[in-house]
DNA sequence: CGGGGAATTCCACAAGTGTGGAGTTAAGGT
DNA sequence: ACCTTAACTCCACACTTGTGGAATTCCCCG
């Protein structure tokens, strides 16, 4: 019986020690989602990139919305880290969330959230919603929001989502090829502008 | 044997007439991906929905991807509306070029090619590249293009992507309850700037 | 040191997927 | 009037998917 050549199944029961396999599995699902998708990545996939048995996973997180929700959204703190450019200096807040948005997307940290949450949104509702919170973020609880304000600065999200996604997920050039610097210099005044309210032409004044 | 109660199998064998049954698999086709996306529209459904045999499917294109190309791809003429308006008048150049990108999205007849494009294209990089080639523009293809210019078309793409996207994939408040009138009231000056080359702000000048 | 609960495995099910083969009926050219 | 070709259906295969049940091993508290 010592003779067991190559096919070898894990031990089944509990592991010794603190095994930090539901991390480990939270992990894998993020990289996957981030990479297929909501309905690309299967749990079979996700379980096998964790090195853990399928499963594990119903066990965690009971079923595959649940697990997307943890891995994705309860993980980020990303709509802070939007939001609170908007409260700065207004002189300079066009350029602060320019580049505090783009960066979301270039770090390591936090870019399979977001890869993640666009490669999902498009087919299901549900991430749909948490990326409309997530990046289209939430201005509208904002205290003393105005309607106007409110508009200018999802036009300068949607604004920002579609530089970020040609970028990312289409890699349309040239915008896939500039650096981060380049990107900012061009996209931060007309941000700036939005956020101003002083991107209306002359056929407004009309 | 004449009582067969409800279970009515369709005949089998060629109908007679002209049965249009080919087109009607196309729009079929067209009207899934656009709700759900690539992966999402099966090839029974979508046979089902064009009350015709899967098998009838394969027969007319093949293979998925040849249907979805055949469906999306193949019947769209809208890279040539979009790229006509870049020749026009460039002191409104901007405004026609916002007109006609949101108009795409609006009119029933070329809504269902893009949403299918965008609804495919976060997971499938044959989806994504047409969706460069139609909606990003092939600008870089026209004759006297400089690399400066079309890094502003470019910026202007992703801005009227951007909020195309926002809203009727995401359909984020505000920007999904403005009229297209409003909507392009804000945002044609702004792609009047990318287009002109006046965008960049004032540090740019140092 | 014994026992409840958590971690972890395997196996199985029912449903749905894209693809393929084989047969049946009508159209169209000769 | 034939006969090739095209339209059209049924059935089946091999595979993947999310979910669920049952068994095993370990941790931790009493």
């Amino acid at each position: 019986m010592a003779g067991e050549t190559t096919a070898r199944r894990r031990p089944t029961g509990r592991r010794a020690g603190d095994s930090g396999t539901r991390d480990a599995i939270l992990d894998a699902a993020l990289a996957l989602f981030a990479e297929h998708g909501y309905d690309g990545a299967s749990l079979r996939a996700i379980a096998g990139a964790a090195g853990v048995d399928p499963a594990l996973v119903r066990h965690f997180f009971g079923d595959k919305e649940t697990l997307f929700a943890t891995a994705v959204a309860d993980r980020t703190t990303i709509p802070l880290q939007v939001l609170s450019q908007l409260g700065g200096d207004p002189s300079s807040a066009g350029r602060a969330l320019t580049t505090a948005y783009l960066r979301i997307w270039e770090d390591p940290a936090t870019r399979p959230v977001v890869l993640a949450l666009v490669r999902s949104a498009t087919t299901s509702p549900r991430a749909a919603e948490m990326l409309r919170d997530t990046l289209m973020s939430r201005a509208a609880d904002q205290p003393g929001m105005t309607p106007e304000r409110l508009r200018h600065i999802a036009l300068a999200a949607a604004h920002l989502f579609g530089v970020a996604v040609a970028r990312h997920v289409l890699r349309a050039r040239p915008i896939a090829e500039l650096t981060v610097e380049e990107l900012v210099e061009e996209v931060a005044p007309t941000i700036q502008r939005y956020l101003t309210g002083a991107h209306l032409g002359p056929a407004a004044r009309g």
